[in-house]
DNA sequence: CATCGTTACTGAACATGTTCAGTAATCGAG
DNA sequence: CTCGATTACTGAACATGTTCAGTAACGATG
């Protein structure tokens, strides 16, 4: 008989509590500050019952980056709608996954250490993250594909989606290490970045032009951790 | 009265004994797998005696990238002389920094996690780290200066080595997830890299691309840990 | 060579993520 | 309601980087 009006078995509650602290903590102290014995004192309960409901820290990172991301989506989805040419929808992908990293920039140097290794659960590039990853490319092909013809060639545009996505991680890259007030840079890099693709963007029709990039990019989106 | 004929202090001997032990660690088994106290036992000290010579485990993998970095020097110094177009100075330059980090990159990954923080004295971008980057830098700066006339503009010559030690921390980045045997993929990626700058670096001299060019890269190069 | 301030080192203690053998709580089947 | 298996949790133990009060060794000076 569950004790409250909460659903689901004993563990599942528990494990959302754990979450919900977990969650809180790294956005209020970070990552090196949330220490797995300071969540299970303040539920009261032991340091292997969070290693049960989550097998390490990392994983519980994980959650952090999943809620990250949803609200990443709606944020831009939501914007989508109002926007037809291809480069400013590219800015509001880009723009609201700024947004959404900027309560935690204070402490981004310690997710980014925890999250770069290749073998590392949570690196983005990770087989375990692949999901996660899935959600911000969706975003991006959904820009793509949702704007006004531009002409581009198919194959160049198959590899679009892959390698903004990993421009991304680039700009949240940049992000970490801007000291600028509010981020400032990495605002004004994404404009001129996007504005020099605008331009430059449709010269890939030109044949020479289209074999080198197709080439390029079809190297880079290979990457993996 | 020096036990041996080895030169300096006391702590000299030891540390560079403490050096040489851990170097040689990081080679053979990595970051991780490299502790304190493995080297203190092997050297029949106590773990306090590592920690007075080297205030923690990044400072001794400060002397690793340093070891690095001089291989890197010699190697491409030695080379630059037998090339005189830019492209192919850059290519040399980027082509044995990669070499120098070959050995390391079945642990790469370890590596790159304890750097990149931007709190981390080992941090390439980090004010402790500024005499180790010059010396790339200086590498870069080298091949630029040393290239036959490209009609390059001054304010763009002026921020090239930077940007393109920036680049080459990138290359890095790509090399440490490059799964390819061999790394094949980034000797790629820069051969195809440096082919494109080869043929986009001349258009530079246009007066509407050089300073969106500038604006760029005078953004970029103010990049700090 | 004796003294003594400096340098070098010791080893225990701490915080932390993780593991695991053991115990308790839960809950469906009978 | 009882039983037994599954699920949930406990808390001690471990490895590790780091700190630090205390001690030993050194080496310049008188």
């Amino acid at each position: 008989m569950p004790r409250s009006a909460e659903p689901g078995t004993k563990g599942e509650r528990t494990r959302e509590r754990i979450r919900t602290a977990a969650l809180a903590s790294f956005r209020e102290n970070g990552y090196d500050a949330t220490t797995i014995r300071k969540i299970a004192d303040e539920l009261g309960m032991s340091v292997g019952a969070t290693n049960y409901h989550f097998p390490s820290k990392n994983h519980l990172i994980q959650e952090l980056y999943l809620d990250v991301q949803h609200a990443h989506r709606a944020a831009a989805e939501r914007l989508l709608k109002t926007e037809t040419r291809l480069v400013d929808r590219l800015a509001i992908v880009y723009a609201t996954g700024i947004d959404q990293l900027t309560p935690y920039h204070a402490h981004a140097g310690e997710f980014l250490s925890a999250a770069v290794s290749p073998r590392s659960p949570i690196n983005p590039l990770s087989a375990e993250s692949a999901d996660s990853l899935e959600v911000v490319e969706g975003l991006f092909a959904q820009a793509v594909e949702g704007a006004t013809p531009s002409g581009l060639p198919d194959d160049i545009r198959a590899l679009l989606p892959r390698a903004l996505v990993l421009a991304h991680l680039l700009l949240a890259l940049f992000w970490v290490y801007d000291t600028s007030e509010n981020q400032r840079r990495t605002r004004t890099l994404l404009e001129r970045g996007l504005k020099l693709l605008g331009t430059a963007l449709p010269l890939a029709r030109l044949p020479i032009l289209r074999g080198a990039l197709r080439d390029m990019l079809s190297l880079v989106t290979e990457v993996r951790a």
